[in-house]
DNA sequence: AAGTGAATTGAAAGCGGTTTCAATTTTCAT
DNA sequence: ATGAAAATTGAAACCGCTTTCAATTCACTT
């Protein structure tokens, strides 16, 4: 209702000059703690707050970070960026930062890019799920532009360019689980992947296959699987598993919502877990998920990525 | 790289003042073709676009729409969330605004409201997920700034505030769901609900229940639940009913996620689905869930959330 | 009481655009 | 060729704030 106030007004409204209120508001030292308190409670009564507008112009930068978000094949928010999402978003408010998403189709996601630094919408990028030589990262080296990746891209040209990423320890932490299930007498062990054409599923797959190879474990190429992390896709992996006449005694797994795919098809074939099948799987720890759920009984390596968005937030900040 | 060109850098390069510059960029009918070509160019290989934020200072607007997301005991968004904002996501970028996301704990999210709405970082909200009285409408009704409502708020005082909102038919959807099962011939139909503090749930179970009373058909108040629309949720709706001595012949729900643990829990139990119990559910049409999927074999009314985000984004926006 | 340095305050110049209004150039009929 | 109307262009003000630098006021010393 009540109109916006500005500087000017206020200023006016106390009597003083705007190099002063402003100041006042700025809490700088040098003006008396009697006129600050003055300003403060005139700006309280006056219902003021300064355009940020008028701030982010005068100090040259939007203050806001971009994520780009390409609507793709299946349109929504997967899980995992959402998460990934709200943690960096409460690191950004804590430190003055906007977050400014974009949804795109993938034809136009180059060109967000562009857009959004010319116009100087934003100071800085987060880029998620990375592929190989992500033609991302060359795009904002060009431009100019901070990002910081979550995930990491392997480069195949020789030249490194240099940025900050964060990853969690895919290729570690996917070596211990196989040799982990090969350390419990398991020869026989499927591989639910990722997609196969992010950098963080070929890092898995890579470190599945060579800890494999290191024990001299046969891999069956039949047993390696790459799909979405869904329960529907990992229902349907261990639906075909089961169906076939000999079955692995483990499986390996990328999510828990695949593990829990793999549970109910274990259900309907009557096989019991840690038993008939062991699952280990990567838990990304959403927020809240366990909670809602009351699983998991199944062996697990974690990572929060609510954590992970707050810490790439701080990253690019820094 | 590059720094950033001002308009004024453009115009000297071009020889003219900042006045034809900007015109020609803008397309102002007085600026002669020629020169506009000229223009055109010229920005095209300085590189210039004009900056965002001083083009907002001078509007008055910021172009922006604020979404405030409730971190609550759940920190993750939700899907039907998620979906929801996509949808909006489109519209906005396709009229030249941007989406501004705030993700704040329950405690700070009216002072969000405020904080936005001083700092002038938005033009307007989008509210989801209303109660009935929902506080917020007040507070930006008092605010005087535009917000659009996706739901509905029952109002209880005698004033009645002007607003927009848009909602699906939530109370006539369930009414014919519930005439539709009772036609079949159930009598014995068991609800299972949204959390019962949302203004949609409510309007849900009025339409279940007043439905139910004038085909006489008998309401157990255990037979109704109130809860997380969660896959989990579902499932555990259904052990509960299907341990019990006497089970119903339908089960009405409130979203997919619900059907689908209901038919986990069917399973397990060795029922049909469709034969021993019916089940009907509200399905929101979240992008790309079905493919993902490949269910659902019930019965069910739709209404895309992803539509409805971008109509509402249409509504405020007009 | 005069002079000096420190503490406060304010006028004005931007930040990068848009827009009003006046100035200049064209165009055309006379 | 001349003057008036029409078409283009530009100078300057402004959007709301921060900040530089100069001006003013204050508090003390001698």
């Amino acid at each position: 209702m009540n109109k916006k106030t500005s500087l000017k007004e206020l200023a006016e409204y106390l009597g003083l000059s705007q190099t002063t209120v402003s100041r006042g508001l700025a809490d700088y030292p040098e003006v008396t703690e009697r006129t600050k308190i003055r300003i403060r409670e005139a700006a309280k009564t006056l219902n003021y707050a300064p355009s940020s507008t008028a701030q982010k112009l005068v100090h040259g930068k939007s203050l806001t970070i971009g994520h780009v978000i390409r609507l793709s094949d299946h349109m929504t928010l997967n899980p995992f960026y959402a998460d990934f999402i709200a943690g960096a978003g409460e690191t950004y408010s804590q430190a003055g930062y906007d977050m400014l998403i974009s949804m795109v189709a993938p034809e136009k996601e180059m060109q967000t890019y562009r857009d959004l630094a010319n116009s100087q919408k934003v100071d800085g990028f987060i880029l998620s799920e990375p592929v190989p030589d992500d033609p991302r990262i060359e795009l904002l080296l060009a431009l100019g532009i901070p990002f910081a990746l979550h995930g990491r891209s392997h480069a195949s040209s020789k030249v490194k360019h240099h940025y900050n990423w964060l990853d969690v320890n895919n290729k570690g932490g996917f070596e211990i689980a196989t040799t982990y299930l090969l350390e419990q007498g398991h020869r026989d062990i499927a591989f639910a992947n990722g997609i196969e054409i992010f950098d963080f599923a070929l890092r898995r797959k890579e470190a599945f296959v060579q800890t494999m190879q290191k024990h001299k474990a046969p891999i069956r190429p039949d047993w390696l699987f790459s799909g979405d992390m869904s329960e529907h896709a990992g229902f349907e992996v261990a639906q075909t598993l089961l169906s076939a006449k000999d079955t692995p005694t483990a499986i390996l797994c990328s999510s828990v919502f695949q593990a829990m795919g793999i549970q109910r098809a274990l259900h309907l074939h009557d096989k019991i877990l840690g038993k008939d099948v062991s699952i280990i799987c990567w838990d990304d720890c959403l927020s809240g998920f366990h909670e809602s759920t009351g699983l998991p009984q199944f062996t697990s390596m974690q990572s929060s990525i609510f954590e992970a968005g707050a810490k790439i937030a701080h990253l690019l900040l820094g």
